[in-house]
DNA sequence: GGCTCATATTCCTTGACGGGCATATAACGA
DNA sequence: TCGTTATATGCCCGTCAAGGAATATGAGCC
């Protein structure tokens, strides 16, 4: 049951873009600033976010300070959609079945979108 | 890629126990009411937000405003998170080969964090 | 110890958000 | 048409989050 926190974490465009540069690898926050273009307190705060939310993890490394991501709270977020993936699988189900389930019948008009 | 508005209107706890009361079934505003222990009127709004995020959709009937959930923008999360699987999975892999892959070899220190 | 680089924190201002209240709108019934 | 029920909107206010600038902290280097 993700917390607020972690909504409101990722909310902010700026922090999902830090949170997709860390899936690549970690990255010291002046690299963050660089590929953010944010100012580098702007980026700090913004980590100190994420670092409540639990998103993310620092490692200490001489100066520099590398943030990685944490996969718990994702993992988290992925288990509250759980129970909503049913939903649009019974979506899908009943489109997938209109689509293949009839090959011989004249498709319909393909409501697309 | 979900937008902001998606993950702002989640970012709110009273909205997300909308999200969860239309996932069991569609209801009025009313039920939703009575069931949030909210205001109306703050109801209200919180479902407009939901309705412009695209979670939600009404349905007239009656006097009655009934909403429903819509599938779509939460399997756009779902989208959006199925990069980050990969990595809890990673984790996942190796905790269980440490786990159970190696029952006759004595368990490494375990570099524990 | 002083200096420098890397990062965090503080202060300030501004803008968005949430709640409560009153009110507007829309549909139905008599 | 009028009244009633159901829902939406506007306004006011307090709170909170974000960005910028300046400054503090902290680790390495001489």
């Amino acid at each position: 049951m993700p917390d607020t926190a972690l909504w409101t974490a990722l909310a902010d465009p700026h922090r999902r873009a830090i949170v997709a540069l860390l899936l690549e690898r970690p990255r010291s926050v002046g690299e963050i600033v660089e590929a953010c273009q944010l100012s580098q307190p702007s980026t700090s705060k913004h980590l100190k976010v994420l670092r409540e939310a639990g998103l993310v993890r620092v490692r200490q490394d001489a100066q520099r300070r590398v943030y990685a991501l944490d996969p718990g709270p994702i993992a988290a977020l992925d288990a509250w959609l759980a129970p909503y993936r049913a939903l649009w699988n019974k979506s899908l189900d009943a489109l997938g079945r209109r689509l293949d389930e009839r090959p011989d019948t004249p498709e319909p008009p393909a409501a697309k979108d």
